[in-house]
DNA sequence: AAGATATGTCAACATGACTGACGTAAATTT
DNA sequence: AAATTTACGTCAGTCATGTTGACATATCTT
């Protein structure tokens, strides 16, 4: 049906690049990195996200509860800093863990229209749980690595990540903020 | 509102974890990779987003895209292998960059079922832009690290990926199939 | 000829994003 | 004290991308 008329190859079209085309620049580009990346980061969450449907939710919510278990006190506004989404998104999500008993509000003490975020021991539980699942993850794939590789992939993510305008966990991250991660 | 009735510490309720509840292994969770790869990630598929926006494409296109791209003449199912979505799902994409003249189909020689799958010039010269982006965000995190840390990067990552049932691609990647990726 | 396989497609639905608008309480500015 | 801004919540509608289930068609295998 949909058969091809664009070959100009035989049995394997091969492109040769079209005029205007800027230059591949195929000798420099990272395929591996890009590629090893794109299955890490797959299998990575999916350690989590198997262990999420037996509880009924989803990437949102564990993101939601990872960084108000590692942040406790972190503001709405916080958060929607580091997951970059808007409070509407946010909102859904935050409801249900909040209905659920997984997380609690505080009325902020300094400024009362801020409610600070706070994982309950329910909460804590999930968040430990899935962390332990990835950190065996990560631990497998450092077993074989020196302290110096160790040292190595670390500064790599690190510098992966854009320090333009950044937030407040990243600031704790990065050691440039006053906030202290929990552990 | 929904004030606390939950904190049993004061400004900062802390939680001393709940019985029957796995001990959390606090010390051993490698909460720093775990976030470092979090942010990471979402920097680097970040560039991408942003340009993917000005074609009217998301992220689902530019992975088919990519791999398209890279292995060419790769037949639906093992995209499908690849991708982990549902060949409904994929439809709807590969559709539209079929429609747009991004990809091009090729009955396959010995079984002239498969829909062998090619990218067109207008699709290569758009994967490339992509990957120029996220290979200068890659070159920029390498800079400072010596060939050794290197390798402990690639090391790190491939050990990151389940081997357990590999597609096509991740036998190109792991060297233990024939397929070969371009460039 | 019968059955299995590769692909495509229709329909319905879920999740998690989005925009835009509006409301309320509390803080800040004038 | 009044006006404005801020922090948060919420209603309503839309979009992208995933899902399941059912079914059709062409082609290969037995």
């Amino acid at each position: 049906m949909t058969d091809v008329n664009f070959s100009r190859g035989a049995a394997n079209p091969d492109s040769q690049g079209a005029e205007g085309v800027p230059a591949p620049r195929s000798g420099e580009l990272r395929w591996d990195i890009i590629e090893l990346l794109f299955f890490a980061y797959r299998d990575f969450v999916g350690d989590a996200d198997h262990e999420l449907e037996a509880f009924g939710f989803g990437r949102a919510h564990h993101r939601v509860m990872h960084f108000v278990y590692r942040y406790p006190g972190l503001k709405v506004a916080d958060l929607l800093d580091v997951l970059r989404i808007t409070k509407q998104s946010l909102g859904r999500v935050l409801k249900q863990l909040l209905d659920e008993g997984y997380i609690v509000q505080k009325t902020g003490n300094n400024d009362r229209r801020q409610r600070l975020l706070y994982a309950t021991p329910k909460g804590e539980a999930l968040v430990a749980k899935l962390a332990g699942l990835q950190t065996d993850r990560i631990t497998r794939a450092l077993r074989d690595i020196n302290p110096e590789g160790v040292a190595a992939i670390s500064q790599f993510l690190r510098a992966m990540i854009d320090r333009d305008d950044p937030d407040k966990v990243l600031e704790a991250i990065f050691g440039t903020g006053s906030k202290k991660p929990r552990e």
